[in-house]
Parts: structure tokens; sequence; C-alpha cells
DNA sequence: TCTATATCCGTGTAATAGTACGGATATGCG
DNA sequence: CGCATATCCGTACTATTACACGGATATAGA
């Protein structure tokens, strides 16, 4: 039968019902995912904590440091800008990024070295 | 000038070589990519708040308290339990998932719900 | 002022992801 | 045993994404 036609009736209609009202709406979960897919990438999320180790760099040093082209940088880093995530100063004609002053600095950063810590163990091949 | 060829020399010598030293890999990056990759989509982050919320459910059920397909639901739990963040159990013809044990239960719902609110407030238009 | 540098931006493209669809499998029920 | 249900899986389609490329802009220095 077709997929979406099965299931008519809940198994467990008492979860089902706790979950409807207490469940996150999917706005907010697409408000979360949004956040978490800028993060949820190898060059952002190393910008990320580049800009948390030294504070401030310009979008070539940044290039070098992690070993990308600039363009790479500078896309990641005007997504990042866009969501507000990180600031920047024009100095000159070089531009320097840190993050943002609201930034949840202690909160990512310790969240994301406990993940890292749980992805580094076992990976799907 | 194309542009992977600018930026020969740091600006900022001391904080590139600071960054080099003390960042993560590419690889941990990826994989912790990987993770958030996984937690960065409106139904699979939905499932593991539900699930978080009431302990287990069924695929079905899940689809209908969340109000989406089967098979989104199904594909999100795919992988999931792909990556051990869940786990199923078998009843009959009846499959019922959880929250995997090693699950980072109170540090994702800590870390998700502190970042939801950061998300809340403003958006990308 | 003229040239080189640092960065941004628009466009094109290749890879990837999410989902619907159709069918397969297994289990329980009458 | 046969039918209905719950779930899974392979395929196809679509939307999205990350990035390179070429060019534009602004600034510093000669």
């Amino acid at each position: 039968m077709v997929a979406d036609l099965t299931h008519e009736h809940p198994v467990d209609p008492d979860r089902v019902a706790g979950v409807r009202v207490r469940l996150i709406s999917f706005d907010d979960a697409g408000r979360l995912a949004g956040l978490l897919g800028l993060i949820a990438d190898p060059v952002r999320s190393r910008v990320l904590f580049a800009l948390a180790l030294v504070e401030r760099l310009c979008v070539g040093d940044l290039a070098l440091a992690l070993e990308v082209s600039d363009d790479a940088v500078s896309y990641g880093l005007r997504m990042l800008r866009t969501a507000g995530l990180v600031t920047f100063r024009k100095e000159g004609r070089v531009v320097y990024y840190s993050l943002a002053p609201s930034f949840p600095h202690a909160l990512l950063e310790h969240c994301l070295r406990e993940l890292l810590a749980i992805a580094v163990p076992d990976d799907e091949p």
C-alpha cells in the first residue's frame, strides 16, 4: 500500500498526544536546523574554532590557517555573518573577522568539543 | 587576479601559526559536521526531541506526532540509527525507536534549547 | 595617478540531500 | 491460509549547497 496511508490509528495514542503538545514546532526546528546546519560544515566550524582561538583574523589568513581557498573561506564567512555569528571590521584593505559578541562562546566550545569526542570513536563506513 | 593566488604572505603570522597548531583537523571537523548535520534537520531534530520526551515511539506514531510522512520519518530514523544515535526494538510488526543509551541526552537537550533560543530572535530573510 | 593587493559578488556547476513513489518483506489476525 | 498492517528499501526527481571562476570594488603604496 502507499506509504503515507498506513498507520491510520496511533499505536500509542497517549505518547503521541504527549509529544504533540510538548514538541517544538516545525518552524522552530527549522530555525534550529538552520543554525546547526551553518556550523555543520568542516570549513565553517573550523573558522569558528579558529576565531575562538585567536580572537580575530582576516580572510586571507584564515584561508592560510585552514588550508582552504580564499573563496571557500569568504563564502563561509558570508553565511556566518549573515546569520550574525561573526562580525567584521575593515582596517585599510584588510577585513578582520571575529566571533559576534552575542556568540554562544562557551556553550558552543563546550558542546562541540563534547560532540567531537562522540564523533571520533566510530564513524559510518 | 585569481581568487586563490592572492594573499601569499600572512598578515598576522603569529595568529596563523597559533591556529595551525591548535585547530582541529579537517577530518575531525568533518566528523563533527556529520554529526551536527544529522541533527540539523527539522524532521530529525524533532524526532530526537520527541524520543527524549516520551522515551519510545514507533515509526508510524512518530509520523503522526510530527505530522510528516512515514517515509520522511523512516528515512530520518535510518540515518540516526546508522550513526548510532537511536536504537530500535522490534515488537511484533511494530518497531519502537528510542534514543541510544550513549546518546548525549542532557547535553544535547541543553545545547539545542539554548541554540533554539538564539535562533528565534532574528532570522535570515 | 597608476598598480598591486584584499575582499566581495554574480554566475555556473557538480555533488548531495530530502522525499515521494512503487514494491518487497514480515508479522499478526480472522 | 490469506489479508491487512507496519516498516523497509531501491529508484527517481527536485531543491539545495559548496565552491571555482571571472570580474568588480576599494585601498595602500610607488
